[in-house]
RNA sequence: GCGAGUGUAGCACAAUGGAUAGUGUAGUGGCCUCCGAAGCCAUUGAUCCGGGUUCGACUCCCGGCACUCGCACCA
């Protein structure tokens, strides 16, 4: 049998033939199917009341008259009515539920109905980037965590990812570390925490070169030898990267993160000279007291505010950086769309680039890929100021997971003293990280986020460990009967869903297709967030009213579906968002 | 100065131009002989101000006010 993914998808192509067979003329009729509240049904229709007014109609007739045309199949499965001054209220009938539910029982089957969205695309993500030789802090975890989301959101539904880590391992910081690394490393130090280290060693050449002229020209001299590919600063500079890169990706485990390519600045040392020399050649660029720039005339701002692409001294800078991987993006990769998860104080920069790169590509005789500056924004201190230590630093991404894990372990140990302690250690990983993670995801990304760690683990609202209880609560029905979940036989004899409990549950699990195309189409994770949340609280609900376990026998099959379906799509939907999950806690 | 963003209940957040603006916390009152009470149920409380567009505006436009951020060789 075919049934929809997304109903919705369904529901607005019935319509718009209904509206033919009815005589409205074509183009002035949008469907406008939504999700709508629970109250009116399970989706509405609004484009009703723009095509009346357009065509001069009154509303109410011209939705009755499309009711009229809806296709047999629709008036079998959905409860259809007029509302309001002309709202078309869709209620999915019981069977309708079940059905979808017995169609869409794996992740695969989920996957499978999402994946029209996008297949065919290659979409390339740009995310995380952190500077080498320094620690992740917590300035890094948004794009870190949102990236990731966004990465397994796109590919879920279809699009060919390429996560792409475009770390900052160029630049003129590396006179100073390496003048620094050759007179006073600590090989103790560095063989404990290397990162640390090389932190300590670029504020030794920092101060050492600011204190005296003669230091700074040496480690200018480290940065001219390096550049020119002396092979003994090649050589820690190859050493400091490939630490920084360990130590990162002991921070990117934790928080589920793998990319598939990893090409920071210095991949484009030999594809930067190109840049310079077409953009002046083009006269996309000028010179502007001593540097290239460029200016674009038609920009309230830009036309004055210059995007530099080789400073004065002919050195390049992240605009020329920039400018060669999104070529290389469209050359090597075929990208057709390239994310860039950037906080949202460098929109400026970007909005730069992205008109730059259309002028550069349009004299190449190129199209553009489509290019999203995915911003966010920052993570507040309770003071809401930007987040630091009460000393001042940046606060280490390593430390606040550690602090995460340890509070979490705090509340498991009080909720489950009977669980060994490294079960409880485990648990308290997955629910402390991804308490941190889902913080971060739930709130609407452009806005600066509020950190604090009791609203985070606190288990109340709208949190990971909130959701994690759902689950581990439907793992324990299963536990206690003895079966797998999602196994057909204790499915079979599943009536149509009856009480209130079960029928709010399954009405909200069957909008999953509708949260997913949302989320994925405005790079919205809190979308899904909002979902799984709401879903969570239908389930409690219903967990609560109706009992599972010894209920008769029709009963007891479809609330097994449920639960079957709801930790279904709860994991699903997590594992999206990057989280791990549990079986009990 | 120029530009961008934000302004929703005591606090923290939602609302893809749609119906009576949702939720969490905090407050109050209930529910464990009942699949995990890290839970459930009930209840009080808000769109910065002023215009406009629209059948319909938290949402779009214009003008204020407040806060945040960005603005020449760092990324």
């Amino acid at each position: 049998m075919h049934l929809a993914f997304d109903l919705i998808v369904e529901l607005d192509r019935a319509l718009l033939s209904a509206a033919a067979a009815a005589g409205v003329e074509a183009g002035t009729f949008q469907p406008g199917v939504r999700t709508s509240d629970p109250r009116h049904g399970d989706f509405q229709a609004n484009g009703v009341l723009g095509a009346a007014k357009r065509a001069g109609r009154p509303p109410r007739p011209l939705a009755e008259a499309l009711v009229a045309h809806l296709p047999e199949s629709v008036r079998r499965d959905f409860d259809v009515a007029v509302a309001g001054p002309g709202f078309i209220n869709f209620t999915a009938r019981p069977s309708l539920l079940l059905a979808w539910l017995q169609v869409y029982r794996t992740e695969g089957d989920l996957a499978a109905g999402a994946s029209a969205a996008h297949a065919g695309e290659t979409w390339v993500v740009d995310y995380s980037s952190p500077n080498a030789a320094k620690q992740m802090h917590v300035g890094h975890l948004r794009s870190a965590v949102i990236g990731e989301a966004i990465a397994r959101l796109l590919a879920f539904t279809g699009a060919h990812v390429v996560r792409d880590n475009h770390i900052g391992d160029w630049g003129t910081q590396y006179g100073k570390l390496i003048w620094a690394y050759r007179r006073h490393l600590d090989a103790e130090a560095l063989a404990r925490d290397p990162i640390e280290e090389f932190e300590r060693l670029y504020k030794v050449g920092n101060a050492a070169a600011e204190a005296d002229p003669a230091v700074l020209e040496e480690a200018r001299a480290e940065l001219v030898k390096l550049q020119a590919g002396d092979p003994d600063n090649l050589a820690v500079w190859r050493h400091i990267n490939e630490v920084s890169l360990e130590a990162f990706q002991r921070i990117y485990d934790r928080l589920g993160i793998k990319f598939d390519v990893t090409l920071g600045e210095s991949f484009y040392n030999d594809k930067l000279e190109p840049v310079y020399s077409e953009l002046a050649r083009f006269g996309v660029s000028t010179e502007s007291q001593g540097a290239q720039v460029v200016f674009h005339p038609e920009h309230p701002r830009f036309k004055t505010q210059p995007f530099i692409v080789r400073k004065s001294d002919g050195a390049a800078n992240y605009a020329t950086t920039d400018l060669a991987t999104v070529l290389y993006r469209v050359e090597h990769f075929h990208a057709r769309c390239v994310l860039y998860v950037v906080d949202k104080r460098q929109g400026d920069h970007f909005e730069q680039l992205f008109l730059t790169a259309a002028k550069w590509f349009e004299k190449r005789g190129q199209a553009v890929p489509r290019l999203v500056h995915v911003d966010f924004g920052t993570v507040l201190g309770e003071d809401g100021k930007p987040l630091k230590t009460r000393t001042g630093d940046s606060i280490k991404l390593r430390g606040l997971l550690d602090e995460a894990a340890e509070r979490a372990f705090a509340l498991v140990s009080q909720k489950s003293p009977d669980f060994p302690e490294d079960e409880r250690r485990r648990i308290a990983e997955i629910v402390g990280v991804g308490s941190v993670q889902y913080a971060d995801l739930s709130q609407h990304r452009s806005s600066d986020y509020l950190f604090s760690w009791d609203k985070m683990i606190s288990l109340d609202g709208n949190t990971a460990a909130y959701l994690l209880y759902a689950l581990a609560r439907i793992r324990s029905i299963f536990r206690r009967q003895g079966l797998e979940c999602g196994d057909p036989s204790a499915e079979s004899g599943a009536d149509a869903f009856q009480t209130p409990g079960e029928v709010a549950v399954a009405r909200k699990l069957i909008k999953f297709a509708d949260a997913l195309r949302l989320s994925s189409e405005t790079l919205c994770p809190h979308f899904l967030c909002l979902y799984l949340y709401e879903l969570a609280g239908e389930f409690s609900t219903f967990y609560n009213a109706d009992k599972v376990i010894g209920a008769e026998p029709a009963a007891r099959a479809r609330r097994l579906v449920l639960c079957a379906r709801t930790l279904l799509v709860l994991e699903t939907g997590l594992h999206l968002l990057g989280l791990r999950t549990l079986e009990r806690m």
